[in-house]
RNA sequence: GCUGUUGUAGCUCAGGGGUAGAGCACUUCCUUGGUAAGGAAGAGGUCGAGGGUUCAAUUCCCUUCAACAGCUCCA
């Protein structure tokens, strides 16, 4: 019997039953072969020596597929826990997947500590142990075995994970004396794994589950090429250099102090810049789209959240209460914005043809995060929404929401945001307590966002259990210089605080109606959205966000008046900068704020004197030649100002 | 919050049971220099905080605070 195998390119070959992913790869071409890491089999990767029983799609994956790496590093994970087992022996293993960049093994060394000087003598064991270039060897194993197998072995854990397999569905690997329950798939043999690196150790709890026991996560990557993992190296050292928080404390945007406490950022001036141009940014923007600005106190009181919900959900893990003299008096730092603006909307009854009302509210919030979230400016326990909360007509849901969908384009168009992704956030149905509200108003937001932004064109993703505890979200996540991925803007269609604030329009018909609200914060946080901003540009802040625009930089001490009488022109037109009038040699002027990334270097001496001219340097681009000055900037002048 | 690592000058870091060191930054002086570091001198530190061991602790031990990595969480 033969079997048809439909290669990528459309092409059928046909092989005896039971040909095995190498063989066809060996007769496309012997390089192919000697790449080939795994194979697509209908959809499905599979090992290159699993046979192929009947007429199927493939592709090879080679290093240069996802599927090939995963495979690769899924093996190299195998390798790690084969090297732990004969350096650690009683080691008993949880999981060990392949992730984006490597893999990792969670281990449970029996109380063993485990640190980084450790992971350089695995390393030397893996190393060893691929050397020996030992095949990965495939079988089905009855429950019943697989069962018997790891009791035997003493590993809770894996006995736990085959508890919840179906039998005639579990399959072990082997490669030398290691065996590990596996799904699969993996690469021939270990031989390919040349150059390995064990990244970090780390505590994970078993199954995800706080209520678990830590085990020890070992993190690591592997190349066929050593100079493969030299590269990786470089390029992780590249991006730690565009870490907000280095380029934060460098070019002095921001700073925490033990003393005001931890997770709250205390902006410094070029930072603050940064921000309030952001903010006038926004402003006009919302101007345009209709929103009316308000501004409401930073507490509010207890009650307040009463009604909302929040104190219900959040009270006991956040900030407590702020007591008055008066006894009966209690307050809550407010942890975000939306019960105000609702206290807002009910100041006067509203008729159908008010709606939309729109309320913009650079809005500062604390939320008590637990202390290991704090990360940077990217997750704080005080921080300014660029908040805003719509209160429309069922009818105008639609139209508001793709109304703010345009908006948090446009924001992420005008600073560059290329690589987002639009993810909707939806309830778990499988844990509907965490949530406020019923069934037919959840699913008729979420239907409502899913198609707005059908509507737009964006590509989302769905995923569940991510939503808020009053609504359904449309988030926009943006991915920091290490590849961790952060949320900014959200959009949220929220059916339940309309009702629990009691909300009411007047309709045509005459009768109180119910408004619906819209919670959106395009930037997200000023301080995330800050941070982000700071690694995409790598501290190179587009012109009209840049703290200090230009530098005058006089070549000598004779040159001073000229110079101040240049800084002093360029600040009458609102253009932002500095005299650097130090006792110091040009080279060394213009290398300090090259290093402080000042995107014009303005050089005057003797002969710009004399021409009433100055000379542009440009920052990471050199000498631009010798302009008169408002010729300068008329040449920059759209680059000075805010994006439209 | 959990596990692990770290904490020495403004910054980046070295050192180590006998009360500290480099480079950069800073101050002063010399130098007046044309597109990425001119020269010299000086000043600067309760070695994160609290306790313990010791004749003696910045160094060893404990506690605590903070930062970092990951997990968990994220209105």
């Amino acid at each position: 019997m033969n079997v048809k195998i439909t290669l990528p390119d459309g092409s059928v070959k046909e092989f005896q039953e039971g040909v095995k992913g190498i063989e066809i790869a060996q007769s496309i071409s012997e390089g192919l072969a000697r790449n080939a890491l795994a194979i697509e089999v209908n959809g499905e990767i599979w090992d290159l020596s699993r046979p192929i029983a009947k007429d199927s799609s493939i592709k090879i994956f080679t290093w240069n597929d996802k599927g090939g790496k995963y495979a690769f590093w899924h093996s190299s994970a195998h390798l790690l826990a084969e090297a732990l087992e004969i350096l650690y022996p009683g080691v008993k293993f949880g999981i060990g997947p392949p992730i984006e960049n490597g893999f990792y093994y969670d281990v449970d060394l029996g109380g063993k500590t485990f640190g980084d000087d450790d992971l350089a003598a695995v390393e030397k064991k893996m190393i060893e142990l691929a050397r020996l270039n030992n095949a990965f060897v495939r079988s089905d194993v009855p429950k019943k075995d697989a069962i018997d197998y790891f009791k035997k072995k003493g590993d809770e854990y894996k006995l736990e994970l085959i508890e919840g397999l179906q039998d005639g569905s579990i399959t072990f690997y082997q490669q030398g004396n290691f065996v590990d329950l596996c799904r699969g798939p993996h690469i021939p043999t270990t031989g390919p794994i040349k150059a390995v690196k064990l990244l970090n150790v780390a505590g994970a709890y078993w199954r995800g589950d706080e209520k678990n026991k830590m085990l020890t996560r070992i993190y690591g990557i592997t190349f066929p090429k050593q100079k493969e993992l030299e590269e990786y190296m470089y390029i992780v050292e590249e991006a730690k250099k565009r870490d907000h928080r280095k380029l934060g404390k460098e070019l002095e945007l921001f700073a925490f102090s033990e003393k005001v406490g931890m997770g709250l950022p205390l902006w410094l001036p070029k930072g603050t810049i940064v921000r309030e141009r952001l903010e006038q940014f926004m402003r006009k923007a919302q101007v345009k789209a209709g929103y009316d600005p308000v501004v409401t106190p930073h507490i509010g009181s207890k009650q307040l959240y009463v009604t909302s919900g929040h104190y219900e959900k959040y009270g006991k893990d956040s900030f407590q209460p702020i007591h008055t003299p008066d006894e009966n008096e209690e307050f809550l730092l407010k942890p975000m914005n939306c019960p105000h603006h609702c206290e807002i909307y009910k100041v006067k009854p509203r008729s159908y043809k008010d709606l939309p009302i729109r309320y913009a509210e650079f809005g500062t919030v604390y939320r008590y995060e637990q202390s290991g979230e704090l990360h940077g400016l990217t997750r704080v326990r005080g921080f300014t929404q660029d908040d805003a909360h719509i209160f429309c007509r069922p009818d105008q849901v639609k139209a508001e929401f793709i109304a703010v969908i345009d908006l948090v384009l446009h924001v992420f168009k005008s600073l560059g945001f290329g690589n987002y992704t639009a993810q909707v956030s939806l309830r778990d149905p499988e844990n509907k307590q965490k949530y406020i509200g019923g069934d037919e108003l959840w699913d008729k937001a979420e239907r409502e966002i899913q198609e707005a932004a059908d509507e737009r064109g964006l590509k989302t993703v769905a995923v569940k259990g991510e939503a808020a505890f009053y609504g359904p979200k449309l988030d926009f996540m943006v991915r920091d210089a290490l590849g961790r991925s952060w949320q900014l803007g959200t959009i949220q269609v929220d059916y339940q605080l309309p009702q629990r604030f009691e909300l009411e329009y007047v309709g045509a018909d005459n009768q109180r109606h119910i408004p619906v609200m819209i919670h959106r914060a395009p930037f997200g946080s000023l301080e995330r959205f800050v941070a982000v901003l700071i690694e995409h540009c790598a501290g190179n802040f587009p012109l009209w966000l840049a703290p200090e625009q230009f530098a005058v930089l006089p070549i000598s001490e004779k040159f001073n008046a000229y110079a101040k009488s240049v800084v002093a022109k360029l600040k009458e037109i609102d253009i932002r900068g500095f005299l650097d009038d130090r006792d110091e040699k040009i080279g060394r002027k213009i290398r300090d704020a090259e290093i402080k990334k000042v995107p014009f270097m303005l050089i005057v001496g003797e002969k710009e004197v004399a021409e009433n001219k100055v000379s542009v340097r440009k920052h990471g681009e050199g000498d631009k030649g010798s302009l008169d000055l408002m010729d300068f900037v008329n040449q920059f002048k759209a680059d000075f100002s805010l994006p439209v």
